[in-house]
DNA sequence: GGAGACAGGATTGTCAACAATCTAGCTTTT
DNA sequence: AAAAGCTAGATTGTTGACAATCCTGTCTCC
């Protein structure tokens, strides 16, 4: 269960902001959860320095938030904000789609639709985590197809706020992303029907952001002194 | 011609943030221009520290270039680089414009004309960075209006590469972004035809691409040894 | 004259101590 | 007993000094 193996330490910025982004994903850091420095420090026996400079890049990405003089926060969407996340994903992925049409070969293909066999066994196992962890990664996997590195910059940010935000407001009941609509993306992909294969993708993700129960719920930590004072 | 008032010091690490952007958006700081901490710091009269934070922030924007040991450099775009970019801003400005079609009333459709008027004046007065300047934030100022701050921001730092690479690739007598475009884009919107709007946008963002010469020059400063090691 | 080695100065990267702020528990007061 | 005030400990923020790296000009040697 080490969090680290004993690689070249100390790690690289991006190494650990990644390790933080792959946790986040994983639920295994709630929306909430405190990242003290020390604790961070430890973790990853990296400097204090290093860890504040890798939580600037975190808050950059909004998958963290800074509290001034209160520490750093792992993010907690609130209903707008998981609106405009899910409506910049659709924008996002839409594009996305579109180009990886052109670009997909066989082996990706089969490549993904394991993918998406690997995430319903996870499923029917019961292993949320590594199901969340699967799902998320199809989508990634196709930005990295269709091959524009700025796009899949934003997706990845994207789906970790998408994990946050199923965190806070999914029902653990529902399906959070069904691999059934994975592969009926994957069959238009292969037929060629990019038009098809983008319109899916949006209704994918429309089904997603209305499997949650998005409402206004502050419910979770709330700071009182910012809502009262100035 | 003091770049900064004499306000609360030590400005704050958006503030600083905000500054540099607007310098590169307004062709005031070109691509592969450097960005020495000392001069920073008296520019803004702030700590090391907290320059290096804001540095941190604006390489994660991909505005500036970190090269270890070496420096902070203002990016210089490849050429494949430009392109992830317009097509980057092609998906996002056409969600940004379907929503901004319902949200815009006759306020901000006012403002939006008189920005393209006097966008339109500066370039007739040949004033170059003004008119950038003001272009630039048609575009930005639409996604405020689309209200999604998710896409707004993306937006913003693409708009900022968008000024890089015209920097680099850019014909100085090739108009960059037209304002009777714009103007165009403004009419399919004040007659609620949403669609059209779109489609507008998108050929608008392909005609800037377009007035580019982005051929493969690695012109700029590159750096050799970063290609001949490793 | 040119290639390589070297040294001084400047710039970036790191660290540890110090200052400022916040949190939590305890005491005091009403 | 509840509320307010206070103190000790912990956590975050900042600063300045030091270490490491790089750049530039000069010198030597072939």
């Amino acid at each position: 269960m080490a969090l680290l193996a004993d690689l070249p330490r100390p790690l690289a910025d991006n190494v650990i902001v990644e390790r933080v982004f792959a946790a986040v994903m994983e639920h295994k850091l709630p929306p909430g959860a405190k990242l003290a420095e020390n604790a961070l420090c430890e973790a990853f026996e990296a400097s204090r320095a290093q860890i504040r400079r890798v939580l600037v890049v975190l808050a950059g990405r909004s998958v963290v938030t800074l509290h001034p003089n209160r520490g750093a926060y792992v993010s907690s969407p609130s209903a707008s904000e998981a609106r405009e996340v899910f409506e910049a994903r659709r924008a996002i992925e839409r594009s996305v789609v579109l180009s990886a049409a052109t670009a997909i070969d066989e082996r990706t293909l089969a490549e993904l639709r394991a993918n998406s066999r690997a995430g319903a066994a996870a499923e029917a196992r019961g292993e949320r985590s590594e199901s969340i962890r699967l799902s998320g990664q199809f989508h990634i996997r196709l930005a990295e197809i269709a091959g524009n590195s700025v796009l899949t910059r934003y997706l990845e940010e994207l789906v970790a706020r998408t994990s946050l935000i199923i965190g806070l407001y999914g029902s653990t009941r529902a399906r959070t992303c069904s691999e059934a609509e994975h592969d009926t993306l994957l069959d238009a992909l292969a037929a060629g029907d990019k038009q098809r294969a983008a319109d899916l993708m949006e209704e994918h993700l429309h089904h997603i952001e209305e499997a949650l129960d998005v409402r206004d719920t502050p419910a979770e930590p709330v700071d009182i002194r910012q809502i009262l004072q100035a």
